[in-house]
DNA sequence: AATGCGTGGTC
DNA sequence: TGACCAAGCAT
């Protein structure tokens, strides 16, 4: 591991500011230093790319201008808002840290990186981005990017994804923080990470701390940050449920216990789960369709009769799941009353108007590419 | 410490 | 198409 001098850490730090001075973006959350701005947009920027985050910047702060309207806002909004961005806990954790700003800090920010940290939401790196870039306090902020340029400038071998990896860097770091412009110095390092020091294409020739550079000086650039892989996504077989009757389509609102808490998707039904439930020597599409429409009839006083839906399963994957949706629909001359059954039903031209994962969106579009093109309006 | 948690872009 | 990556946090 390199290790710098203090006149080498006093010549980075010009350099890499008089870089930023000149070429730093201009993103709709620099144009100030508000810290519900600097604090929405970390949020928003965990693992999700800038590109993707600006309009959903912007939108929401149209929608929800202050702490104390993000506070007082409907959930439902609030979602509909994060549609799309995933990771959806962000949004709720985000609305929860707003309502402990109102109520228990009495609308006064934390001023420092560990006070902020005992906000939801905030851990670790955006504690140190809020509090360098709103507040001035001279701390780093570790993220991916931090991770990617330190490693390569300084030659640090330790494995990124270890969660101990994270305090060697912050003590790497601090010393080098400029203490004058600390919320300058982490940008800086941010718009170096996503420009010459990308984990792929990178461009460390023309980094305006070439100089700096000790993985680009020994030709090592590829090797670092080291970080081991993680694991495939796990096969996860669901059925969709497309249920459908005068009054519109069954839906159903996700719980706490699940992933997508409080979005809405048509009844989703693991297989593997169905056949525990009703056990069957050799499961085929036939005894499970027959499990379904007993499960419904008995269960839920929801008599279906249900008919598979043509083509390939929907297929959507996560970062730990791979989920392959085989779509089964049951089309009814009445509206039965869902008193058994935790769901509602939803015209179909106001389901647009409800919160939708992504998989849902995927669902709705298959259903309409096999002949039903109107099944959903767009309003 | 290890795992769960979304989506879009890129090669 | 699959694998990997992107301004992480909670539990």
């Amino acid at each position: 591991m390199e290790k710098w001098s203090a006149a080498t850490i006093r010549e980075f730090r010009r350099t890499l500011l008089a870089w930023y001075d000149q070429e730093g973006r201009n993103l709709p959350w620099r144009r100030d230093h508000e810290p519900y701005h600097v604090w929405v947009s970390e949020i928003m920027l965990q693992q999700t790319q800038v590109n993707t985050v600006i309009p959903y910047y912007e939108n929401f702060m149209a929608t929800f201008p202050t702490v104390t309207a993000l506070a007082n806002a409907e959930q439902a909004d609030l979602l509909k808002a994060w549609q799309g961005l995933g990771y959806y806990s962000r949004a709720r954790n985000l609305q929860r840290a707003a309502q402990q700003l109102v109520t228990d800090y009495h609308g006064e920010w934390p001023r420092t990186a560990a006070g902020l940290a005992d906000l939801v939401g905030i851990g670790p790196y955006t504690a140190g981005a809020i509090a360098s870039i709103a507040f001035g306090e001279a701390v780093p902020a570790v993220d991916g990017n931090a991770f990617r340029v330190f490693s390569r400038l300084l030659l640090i071998d330790d494995d990124i994804a270890k969660p101990q990896t994270r305090k060697i860097f912050e003590q790497v770091i601090q010393p080098i923080v400029d203490p004058e412009r600390p919320g300058a110095f982490n940008q800086a390092i941010m718009d170096l990470g996503s420009s010459y020091m990308t984990a792929k294409n990178s461009d460390p020739a023309h980094s305006p701390v070439r100089e700096f550079d000790a993985s680009y000086r020994e030709d090592r650039v590829d090797e670092f940050p080291v970080k081991t892989k993680a694991p495939r996504p796990k096969l996860m077989p669901y059925y969709g449920l497309i249920v459908h009757s005068p009054a519109g389509y069954l839906m159903v609102q996700r719980d706490a216990n699940q992933m997508l808490t409080g979005y809405w998707t048509f009844p989703l039904v693991i297989q593997a789960g169905l056949r525990e439930a009703v056990p069957v020597d050799t499961p085929t599409l036939e005894t499970d369709i027959a499990a379904l429409e007993q499960q419904f009839s008995t269960d839920y006083q929801l008599p279906i009769s249900l008919t598979t839906v043509s083509g390939q399963p929907v297929s959507h994957t996560y970062t730990h799941q791979r989920w392959q949706v085989k779509l089964l629909v049951a089309e009814l001359a009445t509206t039965p009353a869902l008193t058994f059954y935790p769901g509602k039903w939803v015209p179909a031209a106001e389901i647009r108007a409800l919160p939708l994962p992504k998989v849902q969106e995927k669902i709705m579009t298959r259903y309409q590419n096999q002949g039903h093109p109107q099944a959903f309006p767009k309003n």
